[in-house]
DNA sequence: AACTATTTATAAGA
DNA sequence: TTCTTATAAATAGTT
């Protein structure tokens, strides 16, 4: 497609090499990316120019897309062998790379920090998962309250000699909650 | 190019979906193949189908190819004499299996899982970081509805004909908090 | 799978 | 390099 046809065979003059590789290098691209959306594909396209220059594209994740490839191929786990390769080595320590830094990312979330990048829906949502956390964590403190409550009861009926408890550390003290008034109506609180 | 255009998303109906990838995905191939052989250039190019068909093309070796990718990315770390043996290798990967599990434990916890392990102390402090989670995600949504508030205002200022807003969509109406009374005294709210 | 009407990519020129 | 444009190629919808 062109002012004339050009017959495949590389293209001798070096500067028109050059701007037909950028422009066919675009199109093909274009082309992989249509391909992955149009018909949901996973597509991994790398091109290396003649002069070393690197480009680059993944629909999902290169080297989760190349791991599959691999593993189409036979290739995973083990040689012939029985023993993993470098590269296999090589993959799983960038998978769990990635998977470290999402929970890192997650985790920051969820004490506040790098905010900046999350839009409404996202921090309505971060807060709806903390305020779940916060319940069960409250659920989870009365349930242990609740516990040690019986238990001392029982304890107390049959003369609480040998307890076991150091009744100058008081218990029930501890196990109150901090910074705000008692509440029974929590979610979790026994009998709720 | 074909009786119609095609806007860039997946295609709906799955059997043009179907006949669209083959042609396309031919077309990808060849282009790639040609990219190679005009430019001498290295390219290799992997494609799966939605139902799991794998194609590719490598104008060199895939190896190869994927191996000058991981080194273009920088993925080679050495140690001091500039080996990596298997040592080094099991040592850097224990150490991220144990980051990996410390992360994943203390993201259930702050999801309010497998609380079953922890004492009322770190339930009281774990109660605390999350509402300190709370507290600062609340504060930056009061933040983002401000400044929403605030283009709104300037907007409207201007005589707002070519605002770049549909009217016919809210925006204020989906930055109220949900769940709850608006409540000005948030921690963070402009002005507090 | 073939067939076209159209759109898209791009070779050559400016 | 970038833009323009004539032409080759690719392909969407149809048969």
């Amino acid at each position: 497609m062109g002012r004339g046809k050009v017959e495949l065979k590389r293209i001798e003059n070096p500067t028109n090499r050059q701007v037909t590789f950028s422009k066919r290098r675009d199109g093909l691209f274009k082309k992989a990316i249509e391909l992955s959306i149009l018909c949901e594909a996973e597509v991994a396209l790398l091109v290396f120019s003649s002069s070393g220059k690197a480009y680059q594209f993944s629909s999902h994740d290169m080297d989760r897309t190349i791991r599959r490839y691999r593993n189409e191929k036979g290739l995973h786990k083990m040689n012939s062998h029985g023993v993993r390769t470098i590269e296999v080595w090589k993959n799983e320590m960038d998978e769990m790379k990635k998977a470290i830094d999402t929970l890192e990312t997650k985790h920051k979330h969820l004490a506040g920090e790098d905010l900046s990048t999350l839009g409404m829906k996202e921090l309505k949502q971060l807060e709806r998962q903390l305020k779940i956390g916060v319940d069960r964590v409250r659920s989870r403190k009365w349930r242990l309250l609740s516990e040690h409550i019986k238990l001392h009861e029982l304890l107390s009926e049959g003369g609480d000699e040998n307890s076991g408890l150091d009744s100058s550390d008081n218990v029930i003290q501890r196990f109150i909650p901090d910074g705000q008034p008692l509440n029974m109506n929590q979610p979790g609180f026994p009998g709720s």
